[in-house]
DNA sequence: CTAGGTGCTAGACCGCGCTCTAGGTCAACG
DNA sequence: CGTTGACCTAGAGCGCGGTCTAGCACCTAG
């Protein structure tokens, strides 16, 4: 069998993380990484598979809004093994309550827009020239919908 | 009654959409208005109550991740009056989806988190010193979960 | 031996969306 | 009238996270 060699070139780990080779050069500067990477004997990068799967989880923090230097803290504490779980806990519950905060957000927004959606899909299909209101509209507070376009 | 004088300068405005007037000048640069500003006799921004609530929308907007020159481009379809509702429809139909695809992603990384989250939980739980896994771990494929934290 | 491909470092550059500064104008108050 | 505070413009600066370049080293194949 022998899947995987378990050792992977800069080109190799890009290929398979989907980050360019710079920003996984700029990820070992920035010390996102759990430890020294290996070098070959011609100084060249050698990441294991473990550097792999920590890389794949980082893409997620990353997309997730986790900034890179709270991601550098993690690798710290998981680079300084076993003793630190309470700190990553903590960590860790905080970035999962900023991203549900974060989607929360999102959902708010997506009901503007979808209100705003379905105002225009039903001006469409009644023929584009009627009567319209203007963008602001289905807002907060006084001035429920109903509103001219021209304006000014 | 007479609630609102429905004329406010840049200050009011910024007090209550909550932008900077910094933003709200860099808005108005950017073409993010629906038309022209008005500007009093000594040149000052004056602001109606529709150009608040647009801005409200603007903000909505901006949170969900709608770049300014999407938003000047609403703009200018609103600004040009009626006629152009299909346009306006696309526009935001495409940015809904990417809202929703957004949201989508947010809850896929959640999930990773809340499996890290879980398992400090439950490491911390019994005792921080005992056998732990590392971070990596709950990742697709091979190497399930169980990993050693030392490594190099 | 040479060429091509891949990798290395250091450091410049970029896009986005603000944020701030300098230097001036304007309006209202005492 | 002078002062104070809000406002004006033009333009610089910034934080973040990449992205790219220059110039060089390495290594394998032909």
């Amino acid at each position: 069998m022998l899947d995987t060699p378990a050792e992977f070139s800069i080109g190799q780990v890009a290929e398979r993380t989907g980050l360019s080779v710079h920003t996984l050069r700029l990820y070992e500067r920035e010390g996102l990484l759990t430890g020294r990477l290996r070098r070959s004997s011609g100084g060249r990068r050698v990441y294991g598979e473990w550097d792999v799967q920590w890389l794949d989880n980082c893409t997620k923090f990353r997309a997730s809004g986790m900034p890179l230097a709270t991601i550098r803290r993690l690798a710290e504490l998981v680079g300084e093994g076993p003793g630190n779980e309470a700190e990553r806990l903590e960590l860790l519950r905080a970035h999962r309550q900023r991203v549900r905060d974060r989607i929360a957000e999102l959902h708010d927004c997506l009901d503007l827009i979808s209100s705003k959606v379905t105002a225009y899909e039903e001006a469409v299909r009644q023929g584009t020239a009627d009567r319209l209101w203007s963008t602001p509209s289905t807002g907060p507070g006084t001035d429920p919908d109903p509103e001219p376009d021209e304006r000014r």
